[in-house]
DNA sequence: GCCCCCTTACTGGCCGCTTAGCACAATAAT
DNA sequence: ATTATTGTGCTAAGCGGCCAGTAAGGGGGC
């Protein structure tokens, strides 16, 4: 991370760090990239501002840092339920439902996520950080759709991509909601509407008789 | 607008708030809010700085009023189309795919619309404002749908309220998507995923036999 | 004792907002 | 009809504050 130095980083280079990473994706979340001050991230970190410097050559290395690390960390969750080798629209549906509960696990996380998909429509770096990290999880939702229906794929009423297409349109949706939703109340309402989306889903997903629908 | 005086405004006065709400939004959404200094969206409007503040008290206020024209200029073709008094899924579908239009056509406005949504998750003025629109458009929407279905509301696989929710999640899900996609390959993927959605939800929103389904 | 980690102090620049004042239109006074 | 009066729309310039980034030096683990 100490970009200047060829020399590996100590362990406690490390912790603080991870410390500042964490820091900055919850104020970046909570106050936005712009509203959050490199200073009051550095307090919220317990450094001070010059450490920031130190660790990451800028602002927006800082925030892309931020980005990676989060990424990674639904991408974990994303990978250890979506790759063991079941089968069938069950499976598929409890994978989702892991899904879900990482985000539901992140929420604190998904103003962040707002953040970021909105600096990443202004913002060249960031954009191909973005992009970098949606192709890659597109792509394991892709091969989850085809492991997990893999006998009953011509049953399938969209085509693998489509199908993660609109798993992530939708997941896109719940993120907003989520970001947006403040009392408990409005959360159960996010969970609900959740859980309504499964429901169509699991409705639709699979046509017993025909081939697939028409495309385009 | 000029808010010192309790005189109306004149018709030139009207024309330049107008000019400098567009370039507002434009910009905001652009550059994000803290992004878009007012130095960038008077040179935008081609008026000169003082002015912004001549007419709105604060940077603050021109984003609400720059969110208040949008959320109506979206209500007009909303309420234009849902209102109407035809009935059953055929209409439903009709009225979704004239919100979905109206969407596409204010796509410009996706990325406003997106720090409009980061924006509210952190600061209280612009919070209230935006609930205020969410519940006037939720109410609209849940009108819809009970004006559209009236005569098959105990076949609808949800109730109009959670019907309600989940289209909204899914058009967020959507104006995310929107607002990310930048080639026109990226976009006809999304305009995809609408129709792939609106085939999910014409196949899953009615049940022919049974009554509603679980709640919670 | 060396080097990495970290702090304090500082700088240059940008930005929101204010102020002072000019241009022009509408109405009132002469 | 010409001249005052008033008020609105608008500009230019500047102030005060905040903030990203830098520089220089202190201390603590290897």
């Amino acid at each position: 991370m100490a970009f200047e130095s060829l020399a590996a980083p100590t362990r406690r280079g490390l912790r603080t760090t991870r410390r500042i990473v964490d820091a900055a994706a919850r104020l970046f979340g909570a106050e936005g990239f712009q509203g959050a001050s490199m200073d009051a991230v550095a307090r919220a970190a317990g450094v001070s501002k010059g450490l920031l410097h130190y660790h990451f050559r800028s602002k927006e290395q800082l925030l892309i840092e931020a980005q990676r690390d989060t990424f990674r960390k639904i991408h974990e969750r994303f990978e250890e339920r979506f790759e063991r080798g079941d089968r069938g629209l069950a499976t598929a549906l409890e994978g989702i439902d892991a899904l879900w509960e990482a985000i539901l696990d992140m929420r604190a996380w998904a103003p962040f996520l707002m953040q970021t998909l909105s600096l990443a429509a202004q913002d060249r770096p960031v954009r191909l950080h973005v992009d970098e990290f949606y192709r890659e999880s597109t792509v394991l939702l892709e091969r989850g759709v085809r492991n997990v229906f893999s006998e009953e794929v011509s049953q399938l009423a969209l085509p693998p991509e489509r199908l993660a297409m609109i798993i992530r349109t939708a997941l896109h949706g719940l993120v907003v909601e989520l970001s947006y939703a403040r009392t408990a109340l409005e959360l159960s309402r996010v969970e609900q509407a959740y859980r309504d989306l499964r429901a169509f889903f699991e409705r639709a997903v699979l046509v017993s008789n025909s081939p697939q629908t028409e495309s385009l």
